[in-house]
DNA sequence: GCCGCCGATGTCAGTGACTGACATGCTATA
DNA sequence: TATAGCATGTCAGTCACTGACATCGGCGGC
């Protein structure tokens, strides 16, 4: 599969459509950016792009899926005996490096999420989508249903709350949001 | 403000676009539905729709407000001395028989919302809105931000979570199903 | 080295969600 | 009865998205 001088680079299609639409998104605002537009900018059609993406706003989601697998990957091969918001919390700590790692790009595309309804209801999408599938990963730990349906609900929480407060105040990292959430957590049954 | 006499009915407009909708959408789905036809239903015309609605997954979001006012005012209202999560508790309780009271509404409505995707976001924007609402609620009752915050989502999941297991298995009252997510969210912590 | 296949892309036409601008008709009130 | 005002209709336009078909370039088989 030669590269065959696409225009400027030899970068995937995909890449050049994400990187073009974040640049645009910065500049001129979502709503004001247009696929065609965004198409244009990496060389391709405007058909090309929904070939890529199934709707404008997926170009900005794309991490997701790798992060589910890692997730979901540390529960399974968590120790035994473990309770499940532990299950949990470990493989939430499992993948700070590697958000930490891409916190250049995730640091503007929160700032546009944040600032645009539509892709911030697409964010809460993936996040459910997320939840789902640590529920899962519990109950093929032996987590019963109901039990795993919660506490992924109650952890998943939690962990939107560290990546929420660690993107906004960068005062603090990651893995500190994270043991701080969990212990918050504990603390607000504590007192009831 | 007379009613003048509409086509078929002294329905409030807004109210027959709703029947409508929930109607179109049981019959061929939400997809297969047009705004047209659904002003059409209504006796209406789509401009008048999208006056009434800003855009067609709103139509079957209306309590949402209702039932924020009505959290948030028992948050209010709540005794001193009570933790966070023992606020919003007594609170999901407060509104028990109001969600109860249109159980024939919200069933069916559910099922199409669980089943389509778009309005599927839609609800967990709803619901993200309604957890920023909660924890604002929790800070005006002396409750630190970020615990507020923390709270208010590990809450509303709980809530969420409780709902949506009354609406998919009858055999348990809405009241005893947020009395189970309460004891089992106390239980995931009380064993790690 | 030529040929035909295939995958990626371009092109075109169409649907449907939404919007702004303006026209119209009915109600209420002077 | 005149008229101001609001709800609605009408019209034209933009843009997200889709299916169908054309094209083009590389690659394997011959």
């Amino acid at each position: 599969m030669g590269v065959g001088f696409m225009a400027n680079s030899r970068d995937d299609v995909g890449v050049r459509l994400q990187q073009a639409a974040l640049g645009l998104f910065r500049e001129r605002g979502y709503d004001q950016t247009t696929a065609a537009e965004i198409a244009a900018r990496a060389g391709v059609t405007e058909r090309t792009f929904f070939r890529y993406f199934p709707d404008k706003r997926e170009v900005l989601f794309d991490g997701e899926s790798r992060l589910e697998a890692a997730l979901a990957a540390s529960i399974a091969e968590a120790p035994d005996g473990l309770g499940a918001l532990d299950m949990l919390f470990r493989a939430f700590r499992s993948v700070q490096s590697l958000l930490e790692g891409n916190r250049p790009f995730s640091g503007p595309r929160h700032e546009i999420i944040s600032s645009t309804p539509a892709l911030h209801e697409r964010e809460l999408a993936k996040i459910a989508a997320l939840t789902d599938a640590l529920a899962e990963a519990l109950k093929a730990r032996g987590v019963p249903d109901l039990q795993a349906a919660l506490a992924a609900r109650a952890g998943v929480a939690a962990f939107a709350h560290a990546t929420s407060c660690w993107l906004e105040d960068p005062s603090l990292g990651l893995g500190d949001r994270i043991d701080l959430a969990y212990r918050e957590l504990g603390e607000l049954l504590g007192r009831g």
